[in-house]
DNA sequence: TATTGTTATACTCTATAACTATA
DNA sequence: TATAGTTATAGAGTATAACAATA
C-alpha cells in the first residue's frame, strides 16, 4: 500500500470533484516511477537521461548552461557528468572559446543509448495513461499541456497575498 | 526560472504529444506550492494537514493505522504529531483497549482550522487549473481521476519485467 | 515473544562555501 | 575583479536500529 483511498480524504467529494491534490500526486509519482525504472540504466536516472537528450538534440552544450537550461545545481551537474562520462555516454571537451570551460557532447554509444531510452520512456508513458482510450489521452494530453504551461510560467513570488494573509492558525 | 522549457526537450514533439513528464512535473509542483503556501500555518504542512483532516473526518485513530494509512513512516508520525499537538489542534489520548497505543484525536480549534484550510486549498487548486474554463476543468478532473485510479492500483512490483530487461546501457 | 510508540543514529539528496584555473 | 568548474562541508528529510512499556 503506497497511498490513500481517495474517499478517505475529509470534506466534500463527488467522485469527480475528488480531491485534486491527491490524483495529481498518485499520477506524478507513478510516472515518476515508472519512468525511473525505464532509465534505469542511465546514471543518474532521469535527470541523466535529460543530460544525454540535451546534449543529444542541441549539441555541445557548455556545463553551467546546461545545469541552468535543466535547472540543476552546478555541482550537482558535476557528479551528474562524472557518472555519465564514466558510463561512456558523454564526454567533457575543452572549450576552444574558453579554457576554463568544458563543452559536453554525447559519444557515439550516448546517442545510440537514447533512441532505446526514448522508446522505454514513451512505453512507461502509454503505461501510466492506460485507463484513457486514444481519443481521451489525447484530450487530457491537451488539458494537462494548457495547465502546464500556465504553472510554468507562475511565479511562486506572485502568491505573496496568499503567504500574507496566512496567519497561525493555532491563533485562530 | 524554475524548469526548461517544453520544446527545448529531444525528440519528438508536436504541440500535443509535448513531453507528458515534462508537463506533469510542472503542474504537480506548482500544485505542491500553491497547497504548501495555502497549509503555510499547519506545523508539518500538507502532512500535517492530512493527518489533521483524517482525524476529523474520522474520528480518534491510533498513532500505527494514521501513519499507515496516510504512508508516513512511524517515527515521522512522532515528530509531525508533536507539533500538531503543541499548536493545539490535536491531542493525543490513552486507547482504553490498549495502553500501549494513543488515540490520536481534532481538537476544537483544530475542527475549526480545518474548514479555513479548505477553503484556502480550494482557492489553491482552482488557482493552479485557472487556464481551463468550467467544462475544461471538468473534463480534466474526470480523466485525471481515472487515470489516478489506476495509477494508484498498479504496484511497482508489477513492473518486475520492465526492471528485468533494463540491462546497463554502457553495455549495449 | 510480539507490538506501540519514542529516541538516537545513519543515510541520501541537495545546497553553501571555499578553492583552482582561467578571463 | 569576476567566472567555470571542482571539492569539501553542512543542512533538510527520511529511513534504520535500539529502546521502554505493554500485550
Amino acid at each position: 500500500m503506497t497511498s490513500s483511498s481517495p474517499e478517505r480524504r475529509g470534506g466534500a467529494a463527488t467522485s469527480v470533484e475528488a480531491d485534486l491534490g491527491w490524483a495529481l500526486g498518485v499520477v506524478f509519482r507513478r510516472y515518476a516511477k515508472e519512468a525511473a525504472a525505464a532509465l534505469d540504466s542511465v546514471p543518474g536516472g532521469p535527470r541523466g537521461y535529460q543530460v544525454l537528450t540535451t546534449v543529444t538534440g542541441d549539441g555541445p552544450k557548455r556545463q553551467l548552461d546546461l545545469a541552468a537550461q535543466l535547472s540543476v545545481d552546478r555541482t550537482v551537474m558535476t557528479y551528474l557528468l562524472d557518472d555519465l562520462e564514466e558510463a561512456g555516454v558523454v564526454q567533457r571537451q575543452p572549450d576552444p572559446a574558453d579554457r576554463r570551460a568544458r563543452l559536453i557532447v554525447a559519444t557515439d554509444q550516448g546517442k545510440e543509448a537514447v533512441c532505446e531510452l526514448e522508446r522505454r520512456l514513451s512505453a512507461a508513458e502509454h503505461e501510466v495513461l492506460g485507463s484513457l482510450d486514444e481519443g481521451e489521452r489525447l484530450i487530457f494530453r491537451m488539458l494537462l499541456q494548457r495547465v502546464a504551461v500556465r504553472a510554468d510560467a507562475a511565479d511562486p513570488v506572485d502568491d505573496a497575498c496568499a503567504l500574507a494573509d496566512a496567519d497561525d492558525i493555532t491563533k485562530t
